[in-house]
DNA sequence: TCCGGAAGTTAGACAAAGTCTAGATTATTG
DNA sequence: CAATAATCTAGACTTTGTCTAACTTCCGGA
């Protein structure tokens, strides 16, 4: 997704791409998601979606982006108690949660080396690591 | 707190160990998280301490969570989306989730690495890191 | 002992995120 | 064009957690 135009024509080749059916509405809230690059809550992909006039439903911006998790097109953040954030960046990487500011920032998983995690029992497997490392301003 | 008997007079004195003033109700709270030694949501916490008959209300549980975490007695597990779980295990460790049961188990952080973390701002300071392995039965 | 304030607890109203339902729209296919 | 499947929708509902204002308990000093 390097060097990439977010049009939403291309949004629509994204989607066929992970079997999703393109619709307007999928359209535009992947367009929401991928042309920011940013953590946005379900609250905030709405916000911006309707901003000229209504185009989705709450229940569309919920079940959308359910079906964007199953097919793996984005990730979801659980590092607020209030709400989850949904993530477009699916490479491998971890966060920096500011606690304060609720601000997040991505660390690339290349540089970061996790040993000595136990194996797991052999009928699991890994759906994913989160590392989040937490900071505040000192006092 | 190895080999610790969990009886409600130890409770008040971990309590007041940790600068709080041991009331009943927070007694009460304590024993369900220390005796179990498990992952509780606030609802499963209030489940317990009203078991036999009502003890405290559910302001009291949030409120005494709250007040748990901010004197470092018990941490908080942002993991699930839907609710927080409280963890009375404060030694430095990780976790592994079961996507589909909910279960949760503990990480020793000694047996762990974790190496290329990025420095951190000057004026910031690390809260915590949280890892959690989220696993899932093999289809 | 009595008073008064501080600390703690409470019921229940409230807020916000997310789910669900049942009907309306749109697209697809024979 | 009719029938069917897929999608979208408003709004009711659920659940977790917060807030408020009143009530209780505790404690130190006169």
């Amino acid at each position: 997704m390097k060097n990439m135009h977010y049009t939403r024509d291309n949004m629509a080749e994204l989607l066929r791409g992970h079997d999703i059916n393109p619709t307007h509405q999928r359209i535009e809230i992947a367009h929401a998601l991928f042309s920011r690059q940013e953590h946005l809550s379900a609250d905030q992909v709405m916000a911006i979606v309707n901003t000229r006039h209504s185009e989705t439903s709450k229940a569309t911006v919920y079940n959308t982006l359910k079906l964007f998790l199953e097919k793996r097109l984005i990730r979801e953040l659980i590092v607020d108690p209030s709400k989850v954030f949904y993530d477009p960046n699916t490479t491998p990487h971890h966060h920096i949660y500011e606690i304060d500011s609720g601000k997040m920032s991505d660390i690339d998983a290349d540089q970061v080396k996790i040993t000595g995690l136990p194996p797991l029992p052999d009928n699991m497997v890994t759906e994913g690591i989160d590392l989040i490392v937490r900071i505040r301003n000192k006092n």
